[in-house]
DNA sequence: TATACAATCTGTAGCTGCTACAGATTCAAG
DNA sequence: CTTGAATCTGTAGCAGCTACAGATTGTATA
């Protein structure tokens, strides 16, 4: 049992800043959020954390580069600290999935109207431009 | 000389948002960012418009449904009241033109990973889960 | 004309996900 | 013990709106 309270290696912020590629103000800042719990603190108040505060910081700074929001971070690792199953991970990141999709596709219309837009331009010197003619047009429909 | 000055629609600002599809709050914010210039008022302060406010908030609702950003935007008008040519026109837009296609391109290997992620899932209701594995991984490089 | 109700007014706070200060304190090394 | 780096709290800023609150104005009907 005391065995079990094995020594833990602890570290302050800006070591688990270096350590999951994040800033200080980051850290503090989801922890604000509720997404990293109220670590502990030395006698003078400075944050102290240990390797566990490292993988979940690790957890939520690669779901952010996966694109996930802090909403959907708090769902997963509430999930993950309940009960969780394969099939509601698979979920939450379908829908993610479908959110991402769809940026996808407005970008790509907006990619197409763009790119024909400034296919037929002069692109010379005059004051005649077919993408100004185009922004103060009425929209069709 | 007179005659130039010919009769002008005036309407108010709801009905300015309704011909060009904004909300209300939007107009006046536009006006704030400096978008749109001061309008007359009525004896009693409410803003009224002419057939140039119409014009003006067109182009710019229109390049925003283009992606374009207020700086952006504030370029374009610029321009188009002072002398541009299509040549300046046309660049701005091949430049916004690039900020989305990098959008896009981050976002397809968003889409790739976590694509690649799901179709590893058993998608049953077993806690073991290779999204929740990943997650946790430290990133490689 | 009186009244009611809609529209508009200004100003401020909230959203997302941080980032960047200021000014005070604490920690660690020499 | 001193110095300088790190950390502390709290607040404001970025983009592009949106959403109030509370006061005023405009307009249509009785």
């Amino acid at each position: 049992m005391i065995d079990a309270m094995q020594h833990q290696e602890l570290i302050g912020i800006g070591e688990l800043a270096k350590r999951t590629g994040s800033k200080v103000e980051t850290i503090r800042y989801y922890e604000h959020q509720g997404l990293l719990p109220e670590p502990m603190r030395t006698a003078g108040g400075h944050r102290v954390y240990d390797t566990d505060g490292v993988k979940r910081l690790t957890f939520i700074r690669r779901s952010r580069e996966l694109g996930f929001s802090i909403a959907e971070i708090e769902q997963l690792l509430t999930l993950v600290g309940h009960n969780y199953t394969c099939h509601d991970i698979r979920e939450i990141t379908m829908d993610h999935l479908e959110t991402i999709q769809r940026k996808i596709d407005d970008l790509q219309r907006l990619e197409r109207v763009l790119t024909e837009m400034a296919s037929q331009c002069s692109d010379d010197q005059t004051p005649e431009c077919p993408i100004i003619d185009a922004l103060y047009a009425q929209a069709e429909h």
